[in-house]
DNA sequence: CAGTCATTCATACGTTCGTTTTAATCGAAC
DNA sequence: GTTCGATTAAAACGAACGTATGAATGACTG
């Protein structure tokens, strides 16, 4: 603590840069100025830049992981039958909580999220263990249940957009400030805005064909 | 300006790699060589790199803004107090129409603006006129007309989700298919799919505090 | 004290990048 | 047929990149 290893402070530094220039746009030499580390040291403790990437990204998302199923499994232990606003919490809030942990508010975190699930058949593509699927799958057959009617292949949809809006939380859209609003927007008030505005798009009735 | 005009051509390659590999990840010869063109070719007509980006990214977001815009419009002719549904399909309508103009049913279209929205201090940054903001504008005064009693900025909040889940669209999410059903799923379906999606968010009640 | 092991350091290698420069090409106007 | 502006072609430049190497460092062990 005292010292903090030459390891996480790579981790952190690359955090920090992954999110705001993206993988290719991170240079592995700003990392480790960053870090004030040297050059050489990602390669010693990494292997690679690829693996270091693998690396952030396993510890930005494995908490996450564990909440979103530590959630579905207490509210699974109180009914079979949870509401859908049960579910949107359980599934979103961790998004945000894991989030507002970090620096800035967790507006770094949420780009990195960002580039993570929208960079396809990039490096970002090796780091899926199988904790990630088997956490979607139990969310998917939960709101299955509580949202009858809904094909798979709409619920599927539906659950993107959930990722996609909490992904996007407090990046500043389309270059600058929002024009009648301060931004980003305070953490907390950005989760219950996002559970609100979740619940109400989950609800919605199946759309006819 | 025959068949194979040379310009056209490297912004449609262009067009293809920024949304595939990002402004980094795509490099002037891989876009050239795709463009069946020479290296040189893009200093010539385009100055550089980020002038190239500029107006690829120009030419997909202008008939989007129209649209927007000629949309807004006609609703306006009609009432002076539209519907929430009706802003939300003219507002996010034309984000699937546009793209599903566009090749392979827009999924790479859809990836390009993702990496618009999503990339914060990169050369994404130049490209925004001043038609952007005034659509934006417009919309946000209509929206806070059909929904009285949300903030300022709760309402921007939403209308950035609004626009994170046109862009998320048919971009796969987390790693390769989703568990249960095919994907990316037809362009037309995904666009009813988030109008209903969509309206139901925009129409929730404002959050408690 | 000598030894060893993990880590850090400075440096170099080979590639690839964006850009620039200079020459070649081509179609039309005179 | 020549000239001229516009475009394309080929080659090269310097910078930055990811990675690999071998020597230095330093704390702990015997």
């Amino acid at each position: 603590m005292a010292a903090p290893d030459t390891r996480t402070q790579i981790l952190d530094a690359a955090e920090h840069l992954f999110a705001e220039h993206g993988f290719r746009g991170a240079s592995v030499r700003a990392i480790t100025d960053l870090a004030g580390a040297n050059l050489a040291a990602v390669g010693y403790h990494f292997g690679s830049k690829a693996e270091l990437l693998a690396a952030v990204v396993r510890r930005v998302v494995e908490p996450i992981n564990a909440a979103q199923s530590a959630g579905l499994d207490r509210l699974l232990a109180r009914t079979p039958d949870p509401a859908v606003s049960e579910l949107v919490e359980a599934f979103a809030g961790p998004l945000f909580d894991e989030m507002l942990a970090g620096d800035a508010g967790g507006a770094r975190t949420s780009r990195l999220i960002m580039r993570i699930i929208g960079d396809p058949a990039e490096e970002m593509r090796e780091w899926t263990g199988s904790a990630e699927a088997t956490v979607r799958d139990r969310y998917l057959t939960a709101f299955e249940r509580a949202l009858p009617g809904l094909s798979p292949e709409e619920l599927w949809f539906r659950i993107r957009g959930v990722l996609a809006v909490a992904a996007v939380d407090r990046v500043e859209v389309y270059n600058g400030q929002p024009p009648n609003c301060v931004s980003p927007v305070a953490g907390q008030a950005a989760r219950r805005w996002a559970i609100t505005f979740l619940t109400a798009a989950m609800s919605a009735p199946p759309t006819g064909d």
